[in-house]
DNA sequence: CTGGATCCTCGGCGATACTG
DNA sequence: CAGTATCGCCGAGGATCCAG
């Protein structure tokens, strides 16, 4: 019997799966930015600055339905609404902040590298 | 000045890039593959049952572009490629590992949440 | 066996306008 | 301020046919 092997097929798509879930345009940078501190919607907005509003509700739908995010409605005029990461957010950035550091320290191998092919295909 | 602090907005843009060119449909299912071992064209397809050729071969010149994999033609008949992980793509897999496993491992987690979350919207 | 070229569909996503 | 509804674009990605 395997031990946390992970690279078993069953496992694969149990992870393409779950990256699936996660993996669209919003989510990651949605839960990181609730990581720094919980939000309102606006103040999500603001600072992502380039998602529409659509988006954002339905992001933040997605990341609440997966239990990632809770969502406070604070019945005040004008009606604010609170968003904050779970547990089970909070666990999440972990390792997904290891994966952003990674590639954000790995962004020069990356490009080199892609230079490299292009040069390559041009005069190759 | 902030250490490692990974939430500035500038570095959330370079994530969310970063994870764009990895979070499409198959690089990181690709690549998982490929960290058990090294396999040619034809045993990757088979491995991951679903995914189309045309996909495959993007994926794999995606991933060869960004220097993640490389590529080893065997002039033999009929021909014969075979793709391997680079030093870049094994260090890669470190987190990326991470993750998948915290998905996998919390999938009931989520499932559980998504439940509560669509009974709460039916009756509520 | 490897993989390029084409066609076509579907869904993500943005823009806009409107409600409470 | 927070959220919904509608429309339209565009690109990811699958199916298929063809070539070295």
């Amino acid at each position: 019997m395997e031990q946390g092997h992970l690279s078993e097929t069953n496992d694969l798509r149990c992870i393409s799966e779950a990256l699936s879930r996660v993996g669209d345009k919003w989510s990651i940078v949605v839960v990181m930015e609730l990581a720094a501190a919980p939000k309102r919607f606006s103040e999500v907005r603001r600072a992502l600055d380039g998602i529409s509003q659509k988006m954002l509700t339905a992001t933040l739908r997605g990341l609440e339905r997966d239990g990632f995010v809770t969502r406070t409605v604070y019945p005040t005029k004008p009606p604010s609404v609170e968003y904050a990461l779970t547990a089970l957010g909070q666990e999440m950035v972990v390792p997904v902040r290891a994966l952003g550091t990674w590639l954000v320290a790995n962004v020069e191998r990356v490009e080199t590298a892609r230079r490299l092919f292009d040069s390559d295909r041009q005069s190759g």
